[in-house]
DNA sequence: CCTAAGTCCTGAGTGC
DNA sequence: TGCACTCAGGACTTAG
């Protein structure tokens, strides 16, 4: 479920629990099953004894700052971290803390990844190269630059939007909710929106995901903050996951079809194609 | 059987 | 023919 809002939920949570900068790790175990991508154990070893200095979120990415180390954590689809004592099914890295405490990776799917990297190395990362601004931290995140991006493109606004190069932070989940707040259909080829239309959905974007970190994230089926509860964003979602309930707007009925491969959904009397 | 919050890779298609 | 680029679809995986 990690979109920003999430991926910015576990980040504050974890800033509660942990005492940084002071918090040190003894060492860090993973689990013999295999993450999108893996650091080695003598990559794992160089950590040990280092300070978590701050956590950082860049687009979806965690990133943990040690004194000569990153580490770099992507939730994927089904990722959280917990300070959790008990081991799980699904806990596929655990950071052993002085003092006695466990920070915990946990990923039924293990789409997500964790690695260390140097800060040297950090700057030169590929993964960061190419990402676009983020909404609720850039303030060159705006209509103007969002409408510069969907000229000559053919491709849908939805799809669009997803696309991290453009903009960081909107998933699955929070592109139907901006599209329905900016009353724009889902589908609709993105050079083919006005300037107004793609101010508005630029504003939405911002809203929505401003809205969802103050809620702490929206909880579908697993998503938990760090300290163990549910978001509640998903009270107030207006368009996601309400096929065929009355928009609350006009009150014509949502449709859902998928979109590039996702499910999405619209109201097809406030968002025309 | 179907579906799910995210990337990454491949291949088809287009235009120069 | 070939290169650069855009875009769509599949793959990865487990649980409900």
């Amino acid at each position: 479920m990690p979109e920003l809002p999430e991926v910015e939920t576990v980040r504050r949570g974890l800033l509660e629990i942990l005492d940084l900068p002071s918090e040190e790790i003894v060492s860090v175990k993973k689990s013999s099953k295999k993450l999108r991508y893996n650091s080695t154990l003598a990559q794992l070893h160089q950590v040990k004894s280092q300070k978590i200095r701050a956590i950082h979120r860049k687009a979806k990415y965690l990133l943990f700052e040690l004194d000569r180390h990153y580490l770099l954590s992507h939730l994927g689809m089904t990722g959280s971290w917990r300070i959790e004592q008990d081991k799980r099914k699904h806990d596929h890295i655990r950071i052993l803390l002085k003092g006695g405490r466990v920070l915990t990776y946990h990923d039924p799917r293990r789409f997500g990844f964790f690695e260390v990297l140097t800060k040297e190395s950090l700057s030169q990362l590929d993964r960061f190269k190419s990402l676009g601004p983020d909404p609720v931290v850039d303030p060159s995140f705006t209509g103007e630059y969002l409408f510069n991006k969907t000229r000559s493109k053919q491709t849908s606004i939805k799809s669009l939007i997803m696309d991290q190069k453009v903009v960081v932070g909107v998933g699955n989940i929070y592109a139907s909710e901006a599209l329905y707040l900016a009353g724009i259909h889902p589908e609709k080829p993105a050079g083919r929106l006005t300037a107004f239309q793609v101010e508005r959905l630029a504003e939405a974007i911002v809203e929505v995901l401003q809205d969802a970190i103050d809620c702490g994230g929206t909880t579908i089926s697993d998503f938990k903050q760090a300290g163990g509860s549910a978001g509640y964003f998903q009270n107030f979602l207006l368009a996601y996951g309400r096929d065929r309930e009355p928009c609350c707007f006009c009150g014509h009925r949502i449709e859902s079809r998928a979109i590039v491969g996702r499910n999405s959904f619209w109201c097809p009397h406030c968002q025309k194609l």
